[in-house]
DNA sequence: TTGGAAAGTCAACAAGACTGACATAAAATC
DNA sequence: GATTTTATGTCAGTCTTGTTGACTTTCCAA
């Protein structure tokens, strides 16, 4: 089952194999944001509000604008969003003080503990899979992962911390 | 840089390292879905009638409930985007002849057109991945997703064509 | 023959995305 | 100094896709 992928140039992939591919990507999709799902319903939050809280404790004084084009949404969406996460005291905006029209969101310590509550739970799953799945296997998840972007979610990508790859 | 990740029990994981992971997920199925959604947009379906139409496709005869177990949505979910499909004639439910309250759900030629198209797409950017990733990164790949998923996303996975991982 | 499973339907609703239009403040440019 | 551009916010309306809940029809099986 190994040996007709080990040529090199012309890897040898049956539309089966690429297909398996695609629906490997569909159902762990679903498992990746089930776990903070789960935590979110009941709260007023859903999964727009971990992916604000995520990207906005993973860049600290990060502008509107940078989460906007990180996020791939409008900014009325983001609005609605960052409102009520503000309002709710787990957001923090400060206008900048070089360009005083951009705002600098920060987590707020209870923005942090929300943060750290969905974090800990989508790691856990994240790392288990990484486990069961061997050292070898996460190098070329994220290969496989990395290559599947578009280029402009691979240059957010890899402005985030822990640099290269 | 690969050099920390090469013990065999204990994967020496920073949270650093799984952050990665997780964003490389966010990021990917972004893009994954990107090409599907292109081709959808201006037509009247969304990316609920790409998910029916392939797995209708990729296992005809399918009953309503099999869908929607794979799926994970209600049956008033999917039924709203059943019934657009069959009355756009692009699938077809057949009473099932041993238990006739089930419907077996096929693809008709225009819904295996559409389907055809879609999963062309997709399949051209998870083929250059692979490609791009090289051939060890395919199974990783493959092996991290698997280990993401619940268990009963993995059973369905595991049903579909070409067997076993 | 009756209970219950499978399927379908109707209605109401919510999250999260979208567009379009408009407002404000501040920076940048002419 | 006046004008334009940029960054942000906001109001209003729409669309897709999901949800519950209630109810009907069909029909297999005990």
């Amino acid at each position: 089952m190994a040996d007709h992928q080990t040529g090199e140039s012309l890897l040898f992939l049956t539309d089966e194999q690429v297909r398996k591919g695609i629906e490997a990507m569909f159902f762990a999709y679903r498992g990746f944001t089930a776990d903070p799902d789960r935590i979110l319903e009941g709260m007023d939050y859903g999964r727009a509000h971990h992916r604000a809280v995520h990207f906005i404790g993973r860049s600290p004084g990060t502008t509107v604008n940078n989460l906007l084009s990180i996020l791939g949404v409008t900014k009325q969406s983001l609005n609605r969003v960052l409102r009520s996460l503000m309002e709710d005291g787990l957001v923090e905006a400060r206008v900048g003080r070089v360009d005083r029209r951009e705002r600098h969101l920060h987590l707020t310590e209870k923005g942090a503990g929300l943060e750290r509550q969905l974090s800990e739970a989508q790691r856990a799953r994240m790392r288990s899979a990484y486990r069961a799945a061997g050292p070898g296997a996460v190098a070329g998840f994220r290969q496989v992962l990395e290559a599947m972007m578009d280029p402009e979610a691979k240059r957010h990508y890899g402005r985030l911390k822990e640099g290269g790859s």
